[in-house]
DNA sequence: GTAGTCAGATTGTCCGGACATACAGATTGA
DNA sequence: TCAATCTGTATGTCCGGACAATCTGACTAC
């Protein structure tokens, strides 16, 4: 069968983008069928009345993704694996609702702070200034299932308490303009304290997961840094993770 | 200061490629400071003697590590992070000997053993047909550290316990021309069990991370399934996330 | 029968150019 | 004084073409 595709010239979107959304899409609905070959790129060029970089510039960018391979002198063929979705800069809130869960956050803590040592230094700011503190505990089903500390930088965003219950910290920072980047984290396990077991309805001394992560904006500023606890019993982190050639 | 740039066309390393790694040099050196321009394109593509597309496509694979910016109207700078290395799919060993530590590896296990259901489904083969059983114990400064176990499907590579014991898995199977493309993987954490607790000198109930991986080539196959726990107070994943545009 | 060779197919790299778009700062207008 | 507009600059997108490198499969020679 003859893959359907068609670009729109008079759309302000890219054509390169319009293809690599269509085949994306192909490739999920089964469409394009794992293993298959795509068909050479200037016969498929020539079919959509576009130049080859630009569809050159398509295909490259599921490559990236992980949906396709190249292969000189072969083809470029959809990858017959379990790819669902590629890494990203994960969040909980989204993680939660992508999983169907309707995620709650009580709100227990958010108020400036004078940095830590350790805040000043992850956040790149002075010590002992002002700093946002942010305590937030995320249930599922009415159970509690992590506890996040944030620090934030001030002057970035306007915190407030009913939007951080109602949606996460990632999604507030995009629609307040910023940009996410990257982000450098760390991923440990550590006994839970009385104060930590408490928090999450769990034992003393019961594994916890941890998670540290600083993040980025496009400038390369710190405008995060969080110190997160996750009852292991009810979250894991998932990754795709791609290897870089 | 003028940034030395030059590249051998008598080479065949590409240009693009040529180009990448020098900037990535500079940038890694601190000759390109963080938050400066790089320079125009067109300017930079006649000052090397290259088309734009070229420097375009060195300059590309730099913002897609992280370590450049562009901002359209502006120009490119170098982000001012601390950007070290991207995310990678690590391996346990590498990352070991990166941080100055000789790993030690004891291999408990080097069998063929039929496949279990949950193996089986992992790597895609028939139930209860012959896999790979391998069990190791990865130790650093004579104390136990992780206890790794993976299943690798029959015929792709050659299992030699004295060579897993001097060097690492994902080494092994890249020498073997097997192209390692993407994994998917899952961290969490959980009380140790008598027996794990035994393995790693821990205490029955002390925390564990643990981490599953199933590990693709790059036709799909998936290659390697993997059941990993490591000591939480001697290892933790440090991850470095690009968001993706 | 087996190994080596060759041709076709396909992606990889590179070029030079064209126009569009967005940003920052200066200029202009109220 | 402040806001809107203009302008220069840089990247974003797109084109059409050229040659090189590599893989597959078929053919050939031993």
């Amino acid at each position: 069968m003859q893959l359907e595709l068609s670009v729109d010239r008079s759309s302000p979107v890219p054509l390169y983008f319009q293809l690599s959304q269509q085949l994306e899409a192909a490739i999920e609905h089964g469409t394009l069928t794992p293993g298959s070959l795509l068909g050479n790129e200037i016969e498929l060029a020539a079919r959509l009345g576009l130049s080859r970089p630009t569809v050159r510039q398509a295909i490259q960018s599921l490559v990236d993704k992980g949906l396709l391979v190249r292969r000189r002198g072969v083809g470029t063929q959809v990858v017959h694996s379990q790819v669902k979705r590629p890494l990203e800069l994960s969040s909980l809130y989204d993680d939660l609702e992508a999983a169907g869960q309707r995620p709650a956050t009580r709100v227990l803590v958010n108020k400036l702070v004078p940095a830590s040592a350790e805040v000043a230094a992850a956040l790149g700011v002075a010590e002992d200034s002002d700093v946002h503190r942010v305590e937030r505990l995320r249930l599922a089903h009415g159970e509690p299932m992590a506890y996040l500390c944030n620090f934030l930088p001030p002057g970035l965003i306007d915190l407030d308490t009913d939007q951080l219950e109602t949606t996460g910290l990632y999604r507030l920072m995009r629609a307040a303009g910023i940009t996410l980047h990257s982000a450098r984290q760390s991923i440990g396990a550590r006994a839970a304290t009385t104060e930590e077991a408490d928090r999450l309805a769990e034992e003393t001394g019961a594994p916890l997961l941890t998670m540290q992560r600083v993040t980025f904006d496009d400038t390369g500023r710190a405008v995060e840094y969080g110190t997160h606890t996750y009852r292991p019993t009810r979250y894991s982190f998932e990754f795709q993770l791609l290897v870089r050639p």
